[in-house]
DNA sequence: TCCATCTGGTAATGGGGATTGTCAGATTAC
DNA sequence: GTAATCTGACAATCCCCATTACCAGATGGA
């Protein structure tokens, strides 16, 4: 069982397979789309056999879930670090801070907004509990800064929540038409008028 | 061919079929998910064999293309309806009055947004290009409502194209919560965001 | 009333693809 | 060097469901 094989463990084989597998479906779910692409497909893309599919996940759906998760995840370290390494800025600053990590994170790849706003959508009960996780994860992510905001005395006091929401979904609309246009809509501009409308929105009297 | 049954034109009874059968896809890929629906089951629940559908439509699909379709239509009138009976009011009035009908219209059943922002998502590329269509057209909407407003001097003179489509991304979003949230959201409270938004995305200082 | 025609439901067909069994080859321990 | 074991590719299986052929019954005209 933990023999080792060709000088590598086990373990890591399995490990290189599951990359493998990961990364043939991110390009082939926000090519060929997630519903067309097959399993088949997905292990010749990652030259991988099927058999091995099955040692590492249950179905298509899950790799999809740890995808979009994945993509997530990282933009949520790449925004806590940005914030981290920033000391005790003023509201507006750490506002720009967060949008522009969370942005750079998300564009460095256009399949990556793809995946997460446009092939992970509307698939089955357990993306959807996902998305809806992270969508209240970031929405409170942005509340925390408006009541900081507030507390410095820049925004209204008052409650946040559905400004974070509709927030959250202005960015997800921005980055889901960002790889969706032909000409591609300009990556900067885009950065700018998110910080610009999260400003505005939260610091408009109550 | 044009022989009437039962005292009912033939014309008529398809065009029946093909209500009964939308109506039965508005259920069934609300609940059930367009992915997990069958055709067979959309006959059942509409009542109507396998033979008829495939009389109306050619696939799953397009039955899709067609809900989402109407749904926006059927907003976009009643959008155009509210704002046709205003005469020249000033702007902040004007932009209320399209965004409370727009609301209103997509609230009236909470299976519509379940639809057009959930299940219609990421199917193939037919559905992209219409959803494309769609915020371009709510876009190009709400920047004239803004040049409007900056022609009367309650907002800057300079391109709200970004704007617009983030304002159509912060709806879409609110309206995909209201529907997936338990306990439900309150939809006077998003309106009255969306309204407190969108004037502040819009007469914010360039 | 009877026949030609139309209608719609049911059941057969066929294809596509997910899942698993098998086997030849590779690898390591002894 | 050899046997025992592990690995992974291939192919067979099996099932599900979209699509269509067929038929029994209904309908209206003559």
């Amino acid at each position: 069982m933990g023999r080792s094989y060709g000088g590598v463990a086990a373990e890591q084989r399995r490990a290189e397979r599951r990359e493998k597998l990961l990364r043939a479906a991110l390009q082939l779910f926000t090519t060929t789309g997630f519903a067309q692409t097959k399993i088949s497909q997905l292990c010749a893309e990652a030259g991988v056999s099927t058999r091995n599919f099955y040692e590492e996940f249950d179905s298509k759906e899950q790799v999809l879930l740890v995808l979009h998760d994945l993509i997530n995840s990282l933009a949520l370290q790449r925004v806590t670090d940005a914030l981290a390494g920033l000391g005790d800025a003023d509201a507006a600053t750490r506002i720009a801070t967060l949008l522009d990590a969370f942005v750079a994170s998300v564009t460095s790849d256009p399949r990556l907004p793809r995946l997460n706003y446009v092939e992970a959508v509307g698939v089955n009960a357990d993306l959807e509990r996902q998305h809806l996780r992270w969508v209240v994860r970031w929405a409170e992510f942005i509340e925390a800064e408006a009541r900081h905001a507030a507390a410095q005395g820049v925004a209204p006091d008052r409650s946040y929540r559905l400004t974070a929401i509709a927030l959250v979904g202005a960015v997800t609309g921005l980055l889901r038409e960002w790889q969706a246009h032909d000409p591609p809509l300009d990556v900067d501009e885009i950065a700018a008028e998110i910080r610009g409308l999260m400003f505005a929105a939260i610091t408009r009297p109550a």
